[in-house]
RNA sequence: GCGAGUAUGGCGGAAUUGGCAGACGCGCUAGACUUAGGAUCUAGUGUCCCAGACGUGCAGGUUCAACUCCUGUUACUCGCACCA
């Protein structure tokens, strides 16, 4: 064959040309939405990861617009965010300059690959066209009072000097450089996602997403049961705290608050000690700071001298104290203290010598407590709980339960680890959050109508010295009238996170040109949802819940057609180094799509990367595994020489053919990328051994291989006189022809093998039964010995059982 | 610590429901054709004390039959980590 590179271009412009992939609003044949996550167009040029997934997607797509299908493939672009930021800071030139060339390299790259991308549908969240209407749905959430300013605590990072995100600050080290976060008190535009903590859990069962991928979404809204507890302060005054194991109520020995909650400024005038408690509470803000797991060891903190709290249920009257392991974000920012029955607890009352009454009859707790895992699910007792005694405990936490709720001394709750979105960057390079602070009126949000509000031209890309986004300093972007009164106000200066644009692009992808709305409704329905969405296993989890929670609010007020828009979500696993290393620069195992596509051609990596391993979990690179792949498309094309001038299909490989289409239209539905392959060379090799070939036999190979080798099948399909295979259909199989009318089958004595049978679809179980025991192997096994019982399976095994 | 996932030849990995473990490919060995080969073809390739036995991280169990199901256990990977 002639130069690869050379017919692969053919082929990519003449589906240019013809606009070959590009999907149909409205269509009548049946539509089907395939979405891979769109990627941050980075300088570094697309990586051998992206081509595994985009193939895999490409690969589905291709064979199920032959089927007959209306596929939405589309492609675009992720380009807001601190990267092109740092880019641009370094270099002096603008964000916006960068990423359009970064753009133009990874769509010649896709395109280089052969990808089914509907190209008419491309856009970039960094276009005014599309960011404005993700500054529109904000004024959504802003106006349904989802959106709102507060002055919190947040994570800070002084590198960056920008606020972090909760998720972006885990571990305490800012997810980007890895400096030490620390915290900061600020004013920050915040988004209501805690409100829909249980929408997001209930509406998972209105996916098809894999199980890992649901409890990654379970676990970070991190739902717990439990009883919120009001406690008494001796001689006036009352705090809550939240339990999730109210049956060791009887068990508390002290109450712990969190240093960093607003309780305990509350409770400040009344204190004895309050220099002590004022150093703990000045210790703390210094240790987030600090390495946190260094300080896991000890359990410190103070106890509160001048407050006694009441264990409401037996009236004892307990210390309270301060302790740096409540948080006090969470909950109540108190807890009661079980030391019995809480290993937290228990260290803390080590530590600071405390009292600990086991109320729970399961064993010995001087060295360490006996938690709720352990204890519940066993027969154990409650003691030195009055009433209670010698209950079981698993009743007994029924009982606790109800009886605080009847008394009034708490309430059954839920509580969720998720918090409020931290909605606001101190960055230029992001959208613009549309709302002006008017000294007379207070935030108010800019007209619909004046949307977008389009990022200005700056010099400079730093942010201010105190945290202000470069924004700040462009007085004339800064100063606007009020919309409302029309007196000089402010806009504000923040720019909103990389995850807004995200959170709602596979709708826009339905209606990418809409002027008048981010999507129509009848786009939406129309394409229904998402049906097939793969990304990284990385950010699965934060992408997705926030995804999630804008979808289900525009779907609350009415804008979208469904709470879940996204039905199936599947994630591969990453591309290794050859030394099974994530490839980095540094380690110097980056393998370069480019060149390899030079060297094999875009169908050699395709083919090697659908057959590297199972799609869902890490692959190493092999050049090797690499060539053999290529040694296959030789085959494929030397197969070629074979074809003799006979009508129809080979007889001899019909049931292989009709085999081989039923099973790649399974693998290729169930992420059996690899297996589509091996059954394609069986096939081949099948084709190999024949005398020859029919010119069908040849078109079909071609076909089935053409969804993930889509060039070199449709040059050589294009050479034995066909139409495109683009523009064919997908062949259907007979089902009465997947089935072969004489097979081999293994003859088991005493489940080892010790023969096989040659038997035809027709014999009855009596002729199998005969036709084992007559095998001379077979005797020699059970001579002398009691035949007890035969097994036969039809179609797969016989098996006699003897003494 | 909690949650999840994984474990099969020298290597990547097959084995939809329990039914001949190692498909398919790589690598390797020997040979053929060759000036040459990252080309092609042929044969072979789990282990061992090779008529047979043993083999899917380890130890048990269920079954006529277990990579697959159950119980326990180890190692590694990922995610969350003082969440009351």
């Amino acid at each position: 064959m002639e130069n690869v590179n050379k017919i692969e271009k053919k082929w990519q412009d003449y589906w240019d040309k013809n606009k070959t992939f590009w999907a149909k609003n409205g269509d009548k044949r049946k539509p089907y939405y395939i979405l891979v996550e769109f990627p941050y167009p980075s300088g570094s040029g697309l990586h051998v990861g992206h081509v595994r997934s985009y193939t895999a997607q490409d690969a589905l797509a291709r064979m199920m617009r032959m089927q007959g299908y209306n596929i939405l493939y589309p492609m675009g672009w992720d380009a807001f965010g601190a990267p092109a930021e740092q880019y641009a800071i370094k270099n002096h030139i603008h964000p916006r300059d960068a990423v359009q060339e970064n753009i133009k390299v990874f769509k010649g790259q896709m395109k280089s690959l052969g990808f089914s991308f509907d190209w008419g549908r491309e856009f970039s969240t960094t276009d005014p066209e599309y960011y404005k209407w993700t500054q529109w749905q904000f004024l959504q959430f802003y106006k349904h009072g989802m959106a709102y300013k507060d002055t919190i605590p947040v994570n800070w990072c002084p590198t960056c000097k920008s606020v972090l995100s909760n998720e972006d600050a885990a571990g305490g080290v800012c997810e980007r450089c890895g400096t030490q976060v620390e915290q900061k008190e600020k004013s920050q535009w915040m988004l209501r996602m805690s409100d829909y903590s249980e929408d997001l859990l209930t509406g998972l069962d209105d996916t098809n997403f894999a199980d890992r991928v649901k409890l990654g979404q379970i676990n970070w809204i991190g739902k717990s049961q439990g009883c919120e507890i009001d406690v008494e302060i001796v001689g006036g005054g009352k705090f809550s705290v939240f339990t999730t194991c109210p049956e060791t109520i009887y068990g508390i020995t002290f109450f712990v608050i969190a240093p960093d909650g607003k309780l305990i400024k509350e409770l400040m005038p009344r204190v004895e000690n309050k220099k002590e408690v004022e150093q703990y509470i000045k210790e703390t803000a210094l240790k987030s700071n600090m390495d946190r797991t260094e300080l896991n060891k000890g359990k410190t903190g103070v106890e509160i001298k001048g407050i006694k709290a009441i264990n409401p249920v037996n009236g004892k009257e307990v210390p309270v104290f301060l302790g740096d392991f409540v948080l006090g974000d969470y909950g109540t920012g108190a807890v009661m203290a079980v030391p019995s029955h809480d290993q937290r607890d228990f260290e803390y009352a080590q530590e600071h010598h405390l009292e600990i009454i086991k109320v729970i009859d399961c064993g010995d707790i001087s060295e360490h407590a006996i938690e709720k895992t352990e204890y519940m699910g066993h027969d154990y007792k409650m003691i030195n709980s009055e009433e209670f005694n010698g209950m079981l405990v698993d009743d007994a936490r029924e009982a606790i339960a109800n009886m605080l709720v009847e008394k009034g001394y708490g309430r059954k709750v839920n509580n969720y680890k998720m918090r409020d979105w931290i909605f606001s960057r101190q960055r230029f390079w992001g959208e613009p959050i549309p709302m002006i602070n008017c000294p007379e009126c207070g935030w108010v949000p800019m007209d619909e109508e004046d949307l977008p509000l389009l990022l200005p031209d700056v010099v400079e890309y730093e942010p201010t010295e105190d945290g202000e986004s470069p924004l700040a300093n462009i007085t004339d972007w800064v100063n606007c009238k009020c919309p409302k009164c029309g007196h000089d106000a402010k806009r504000e200066t923040d720019t909103m996170p990389n995850w807004a644009g995200s959170s709602w692009y596979f709708l826009r992808f339905m209606d990418p040109h809409n002027t008048k709305e981010f999507a129509s409704m009848d786009a939406m329905k129309y394409w229904n949802r998402v049906d097939w969405y793969n990304g990284g296993m990385e950010h699965t989890a934060r992408h997705l819940l926030y995804a999630r929670f804008w979808v289900q609010f525009l779907y609350n007020i009415g804008l979208v057609p469904h709470k879940e828009m996204i039905w199936t979500r599947v994630s591969h696993g990453m591309v290794l180094g050859s030394d099974n290393q994530k490839m980095s620069k540094s380690k110097g195992n980056v393998i370069n799509p480019d060149d390899i596509v030079k060297e094999y051609g875009a169908d050699t990596l395709r083919v090697y990367e659908m057959f590297m391993g199972d799609y869902q979990m890490d692959a190493p690179w092999s050049t090797d595994s690499l060539r053999g792949c290529k040694r296959f498309l030789d085959k494929i094309e030397r197969l070629k020489d074979k074809i003799n001038d006979q009508e129809g299909y080979s007889e001899k490989l019909e049931v292989l053919q009709n085999k081989t289409i039923k099973k790649i239209e399974y693998d290729m539905t169930h992420m059996g990328y690899n297996t589509v392959i091996s059954s394609l060379m069986i096939l081949a090799n099948a084709y190999d051994e024949a005398e020859s070939i029919t010119k069908d036999d040849y078109h079909l190979i071609l076909t089935l291989l053409n969804p993930i080798a889509p060039h070199i099948t449709e040059e050589l399909n294009e050479q034995i006189g066909f139409k495109p295979i683009c523009e064919d259909t997908w062949p259907v199989y007979d089902e009465e022809k997947t089935i072969e009318n004489v097979k081999e089958i293994a003859v088991q004595v005493n489940g080892k093998v010790r023969a096989t049978i040659e038997i035809s679809i027709d014999d009855d179980e009596d002729l199998i039964k005969k036709k084992a025991l007559e095998c001379e192997n077979v005797q020699k096994h059970i001579d002398g010995k009691e035949v007890f019982k035969i097994i036969v399976i039809k179609g797969k095994i016989v098996n006699i059982v003897v003494k």
